[in-house]
RNA sequence: GGUCUGGUAGUUCAGCUGGUUAGAAUACCUGCCUGUCACGCAGGGGGUCGCGGGUUCGAGUCCCGUCCAGACCGCCA
């Protein structure tokens, strides 16, 4: 037997028992006289000790020999330390050594195994294995766990019924590149992983199961961020005979559990938002509303002036910064900098003063008078001390960049405090997006999404204005899900197929098998997706999803520990009737 | 595809307008230390300054190219 107890259970009430414990080596602390070694599991940490009165020489000299991470196992009496460790659970007690062995010895980590580690991002995911052992690391798997289990547990008590779908499915030519896998068995034909089981669920909706979940692997080769991986793992549910009330209604209600299981908050009813108001508030489809700072549109009261950067504005909208007056001149020009870097591309920034006194005084003073400022005031609702700033420009580029402007000053400013939990439904999505690189309208959901019925008349006169039944749950910022009520005739569909320019055939060929099972009594139904890394890393505080994914893919899509992707020797690309056309 | 930032000891970093032998902290090794727990003290080893080219009397430092990493834009139905 290699442990008795972990190393995070002894207490008090243990002295006098006899114990074995197995671990890593955390810290060897050679006093001469004494050792203290700190063994480690994922339990916690228990102190061991060997003087030289009380242990056998030889096991005293190979506990001089012990280094960072030997794993060891260790019998001996719990005793009571004379002085005591507050800061660990473990602290008030320690194990008198009696018998030692080295179970395995351990190269030099590269790296300190420490809460704040001296290893770089890179390293620790070389060596993910060592990251794995500390306490950051491991808790957040630990807490992904809990998270996902309770996700389960939920939805299995609410009627769900798991159910796997496949991954080695057909490439389809909307949405998101698909990694593709080649078929032996099938020369010149290609599987590809899904970017999610949309299709399959639908199916299922068919087959009568009616409501559907699946903790699932999704995978989509795009550009990788700090919140995005080419593989990663989808909440995806649907039900039948549901109305978009009905599902908002049932994943508020998950939503509400996990921030009360997991965070220990309650909520109110979660906010909705349409998509358009969303955008004009916000200039963001996925709004943080942890904080004000709302658009203040200010065409109105800032055109017809003397000030043509305005005049020539499809629009002129600011917000107020709370506070912002105390900014120096050169901290309002770094920001303005800011907003011109290529990144956000605003091509200036007008800002303006609120005094204490209540004067203003702007950058365009010039042609703005003290009460054409007050009404800029009254508009983003700002107060004595703030700092308005101005954007103007074309309408969407203006909105997004004041919408990067505001999330920045607020992370500046603290007020996204991840602490604080804000949910909010967005919905009333449109149904199409016009796309410059094809012109042509690409489903903004995906092609199964319905329309709102009373705006199918927009369909063919103005489509850019059809709204969808398609709606988004978003957390502090970040849309952690997202779903819609499907077509479930085959003649909507056609006529989505058709107006996102598939010829009736192209329909067919890719998307025939589920008009055929619509013409099997498809019901009604509907269903949402959620991002559980995102969702995960959200409740847990932070924005970045790698460390709550055991083994991340880094920035270029590589696996750095496992070294992949790799090529492959010629034998297999035989074998898979693979020829590489590389053009180095 | 693009923008920005970075690459110097095992590790994290400093290294100014180019100028002796490239530093710090930490980790590691040795010795000392009668209660440590971020132990302490003394000493020690450790560098192709990512790679290639250029400018220069002289390059870690400047220029060009390239590779790698990170953040972001495009992209992500």
């Amino acid at each position: 037997m290699y442990r008795t107890h972990t190393n995070g259970v002894l207490r008090l009430s243990d002295v006098g028992t006899t114990v074995t414990l197995s671990g890593w080596v955390q810290k060897v602390r050679d006093k001469g006289f004494m050792i203290w070694i700190d063994l480690r599991d994922r339990y916690g940490i228990t102190q061991l000790i060997l003087d030289e009165e009380r242990t056998d020489k030889s096991i005293f000299a190979a506990a001089k020999t012990l280094g960072r991470e030997f794993v060891i196992q260790v019998t001996g009496e719990v005793i009571e330390r004379q002085s005591k460790n507050a800061n660990i659970t473990t602290g008030d007690v320690e194990i008198l050594v009696s018998k030692l062995t080295v179970l395995n010895e351990a190269k030099l980590p590269p790296f300190t195994i420490e809460d704040t580690t001296d290893g770089g991002e890179e390293l620790r995911m070389q060596y993910r294995y060592l990251d794995i052992r500390r306490n950051p690391v491991k808790n957040k798997l630990i807490f992904r766990s809990k998270v996902a289990q309770e996700v389960r547990s939920y939805l299995s008590n609410d009627g769900f019924i798991e159910v796997e779908t496949p991954y080695l499915i057909k490439s389809t030519p909307e949405g998101a590149r698909d990694f593709v896998v080649p078929s032996r068995m099938n020369e010149g034909q290609f599987y590809a992983l899904p970017q999610s089981p949309q299709t399959f669920k639908q199916l299922l909706m068919v087959g009568g199961l009616d409501k559907y979940f699946q903790i699932v692997k999704c995978f989509r080769d795009e550009d990788l961020r700090a919140d995005r991986q080419p593989e990663f793992t989808q909440i995806d549910c649907e039900m039948a005979f549901v109305e978009q009330e009905d599902i908002l209604n049932a994943f508020e209600g998950l939503t509400r559990h996990l921030l009360k299981e997991i965070n220990g908050v309650e909520v109110p009813a979660f906010p909705r938002m349409t998509y358009d108001e969303a955008m004009k508030k916000y200039g963001n489809d996925k709004p943080d509303i942890r904080f004000g700072m709302e658009f203040g549109e200010l065409n109105a009261v800032a055109q017809h002036k003397e000030f043509n950067v305005f005049n020539q504005a499809e629009l002129v909208v600011g917000i107020a910064v709370p506070g912002g007056n105390s900014y120096t001149r050169k901290e309002i020009d770094k920001l303005i900098d800011w907003v011109r870097r290529p990144q956000i591309g605003a091509l200036g920034m007008v800002y303006c003063r609120f005094n204490d006194d209540d004067s203003f005084k702007s950058s365009v003073d010039k042609f703005y008078d003290q009460d054409d400022l007050a009404k800029w005031a009254e508009a983003t609702g700002a107060k004595a001390g703030d700092l308005i700033c101005v954007l103007s420009g074309d309408a969407s580029k203006v909105r997004a960049q004041l919408s990067a402007l505001r999330m920045e000053l607020a992370e500046r400013l603290g007020l996204r405090n991840p602490e604080v939990f804000a949910p909010l439904w967005v919905v009333d999505f449109p149904l199409l997006e016009w796309d410059e690189e094809t012109k042509g309208f690409h489903a903004m959901h995906h092609p199964f999404t319905s329309p709102k019925p009373e705006d199918m008349s927009l369909l063919d006169t103005d489509p850019g204005k059809v709204r969808a039944n398609a709606y988004d749950l978003v957390l502090n910022g970040n849309e952690i899900g997202g779903g819609s009520i499907r077509i479930h005739d085959k003649t909507t569909q056609a006529l989505m197929f058709d107006h996102l320019g598939f010829s009736p055939e192209e329909a067919k060929a890719q998307f025939g098998f589920l008009l055929n099972a619509f013409e099997y009594g498809a019901p009604p139904h509907g269903g949402i997706a959620f991002g559980l890394d995102r969702l995960v890393a959200i409740l847990g505080g932070q924005e970045t999803i790698r460390d709550f994914i055991a083994f991340p893919k880094n920035n270029s899509g590589r696996d750095v520990m496992i070294d992949a992707p790799a090529p492959l020797d010629e034998a297999q690309l035989t074998e898979l009737n693979l020829k590489l056309n590389l053009n180095s």
